[in-house]
DNA sequence: CATCACACGGTCTGTCTCGGACCGTACTGA
DNA sequence: TCAGTACGGTCCGAGACAGACCGTGTGATG
């Protein structure tokens, strides 16, 4: 019952276990395969210790199931729910982060092989292609389901992402950038001054 | 001189050591938070454990300089240029991640309130356009200069990146993804088939 | 009926990562 | 001479992470 840090895995399992209901760990972890998973991968023993930690903070509750195999099912508790709703409600500060092993390649090549570029570049595209399509099959199977609509709302951020990485690397492959950033400006109804700070 | 692994961590110093020449890990602190570190940012911490890991293991040496302050000079050994080599000529298995907490929310957002969505999406805008305006700012710093050209390239696809998140947060607050999706495909070149498997 | 293979469900371990607190040391200028 | 502040660095505890590993049921096979 003592206070935790909340980590955003913390809000993850308590999330997931919110619009799933109670969960075995097993559960979470099919569930965080085909959904989160896409978008905020984590190994899979989190989802059995970080319940534990959630629920020795009284924010889940856990019913220990014996029959047959033993199940451990944790449950949202109403200040598991309050913690989810103010996370929900709270500003978000941190900007987002992206891990890019490309990316890096790219940033030091000076110090490689110049043909090392193209084939990096068209490794890119043949993989985000396939996430492409990946997430265009997750559109066609869930997308009539009124029920998991709000949920597919990320998939669309998902993929603007994997297109914008793939006109990059398209870009880069024939040599037009200066294509790319007219494209961009054009794209965007005047992004406005700054805000300075 | 025993084999470590090389993480990620372990390539940006590589590769920072190389573009710059030897360099102090508080070099390399600076360098990294107005270059790489936009786009790989992790604890300033590491940039003091992990050359003394990569010296260890023979792909940096060390010369301590004990005039005034101490410092410990790290440069680049044959086989560190190698591994670097090594790494920037081989292919890259691991698609992109992002951590985005913004997108969490939003999965979530049906357990919440619904007048979260609104807050959250002009928070990422403004934050999605401050970051914008950083980018094209050093764009316009170094982007005359030629030696600092490759390294920019980088910044393209950050700024793609950074205009594909923004145009989905105006389009979640216009209420308008469809929109989104349809110049999506308009702005492709047909990504084809997706090369099966 | 025995047993074997395999999916299920879960645990454990060692290593790395991550922030952030904290601590001397020089230089600067009041 | 002293305070303040940039410099340069260390340390630590909590978590993240990958991946090896292990019991348990179940259905197929001989």
């Amino acid at each position: 019952m003592s206070t935790v840090r909340l980590s955003p895995t913390s809000y993850v399992v308590l999330g997931m276990i919110a619009l799933r209901g109670p969960s075995t760990p097993y559960d979470l972890k099919r569930a965080v395969g085909h959904s989160v998973g896409y978008f905020w991968n984590f190994p899979h023993a989190q989802l059995y210790s970080e319940p534990e930690r959630l629920a020795a903070a009284g924010l889940l509750a856990l019913s220990v199931e014996d029959s047959g195999r033993r199940r451990r099912t944790y449950s949202l508790t109403d200040s598991g729910r309050d913690a989810l709703r103010a996370w929900l409600a709270s500003p978000t500060d941190e900007h987002f982060q992206m891990r890019d092993i490309a990316e890096l390649k790219l940033f030091f090549n000076e110090v490689g092989e110049p043909g090392n570029v193209p084939t990096l570049a068209t490794e890119q595209i043949k993989q985000h292609q396939e996430r492409i399509a990946v997430y265009e099959a997750m559109v066609e199977r869930f997308g009539g389901d009124p029920a998991s609509r709000p949920r597919m709302i990320t998939l669309e951020l998902g993929l603007e992402m994997e297109y914008a990485a793939l006109r990059f690397w398209t870009a880069l492959v024939e040599g037009d950038l200066d294509r790319l950033r007219r494209a961009r400006e054009r794209s965007t109804a005047t992004p406005g001054a700054p805000t300075s700070e």
